[in-house]
DNA sequence: CATTCTATTCTTAGTTC
DNA sequence: CGAACTAAGAATAGAAT
């Protein structure tokens, strides 16, 4: 409303780290939005497991999985998880599973959810009556409240002070969040495929081994 | 340059698995290596410390990791006081709990979705250009049957059971490789970023969910 | 801080070598 | 099969909200 020249678009950047901060913080939050999609898409659409762990600079974790991160872990560094305590393995399988299929009812959800959106705004534009906005907006807002709640109650974010006392820096945030619920922790960007997983922390054990790809591919 | 038509271009795809196991063959690894780069460039551009584990249809293993997926695996898995077996209790009921409950939610969304989608398909029909204000009356009691809903909603209804099978996710088999192969071959792709780890290890212990990010960022 | 909005660059589905 | 190519879909840097 104010300038003219709205946005050079998207500018090429040189692949080393980013000095500025600020935009440092942007950039981490928006890729890594777009890694978690990435990695999540590969596992719908060609059936791959996948772990996925990640530090922010600020020493903050963001993981994603499929089935789970502890599954793939476990696969990775080649160790049989049956060893566990036969009743934790059981809830946490079930849970797993319970996880997933939410998660795939959210994606398809929040699909809906997305063409009922630009259904809406369509609407909008047909309607030119003066209240008609209005209400459309009104509209939107719950259909949008409904989604929120669904991404607040999926995103255990912040499951609880067990690391509490542990952090160092600025570490734990646990809710730092003014009003915003924790809800912020399923960017846009994300609702396509969660897959994110309420965590704590069970336990297993493993030593682990790695490297990089096979030979072959199946 | 034989046949006329050079190509569609990129055609945009479902989410869900792909049924030509030819053209998955083919995607997974195009999307792999996409994957892969990404995780290394957000590395790069904040320095963040990722690890990326990746299992093909095939159970082939494909990590990546800065420094390395062992330290930052570790590092995910210690973030857990080890004394606490009744925390840990209480704190997996409580998740159950969060999963039961957001089943329940989902049910209800996917509910309040359908008939939005059902309204707004009303709606569209009656939008003429000039019986706008029918439509809008209708807008209005959309509105107001919702804002109505909205309360209710804390009130549990009815969980309904997921229904297992969907595209990715189903029962993937927990197959591990027979032979986990050692880091031997880098795809081209890599280059980019490799920090591929040869690795040996030596002990962890308990694993823990995943969580999908903390509440804050940095 | 998180989102939204562009204008661009980047990724990749489909096809050909 | 894997590499190359083409064009359309996605992701996203920068700026604004």
């Amino acid at each position: 409303m104010s300038s003219g020249r709205k946005s050079r678009g998207r500018q090429k950047i040189e692949m080393k780290k980013m000095s500025n901060e600020s935009n440092l913080q942007v950039t981490f939050s928006k890729r890594r939005s777009g890694l978690f999609k990435k990695a999540s898409e590969l596992c719908t659409l060609c059936g791959a497991d996948v772990a996925l762990v990640v530090f922010s600079p600020g020493e903050k974790v963001f993981s994603f999985g499929h089935p789970n991160v502890d599954t793939v872990i476990d696969r990775y560094l080649s160790r049989v998880p049956p060893q566990n305590n036969g009743t934790m393995q059981f809830i946490e399988a079930h849970r797993s599973a319970n996880v997933r299929e939410l998660n795939t009812q959210l994606t398809q959800i929040n699909q809906l959810l997305d063409i009922e959106k630009k259904r809406a705004e369509e609407l909008s534009h047909l309607l030119n009556g003066r209240d008609s906005i209005l209400a459309l907006n009104e509209l939107k807002k719950i259909v949008d409240h409904h989604a929120g709640r669904l991404v607040i109650q999926g995103a255990p974010t912040q499951t609880f002070p067990f690391f509490v006392g542990n952090s160092s820096s600025s570490n734990m945030p646990l809710h730092h969040t003014p009003n915003p619920p924790q809800a912020q922790m399923l960017p846009a960007e994300f609702y396509q495929n969660p897959m994110l997983q309420p965590h704590l922390f069970g336990f297993n054990n493993m030593g682990g081994g790695g490297g990089y790809g096979p030979s072959g591919f199946f």
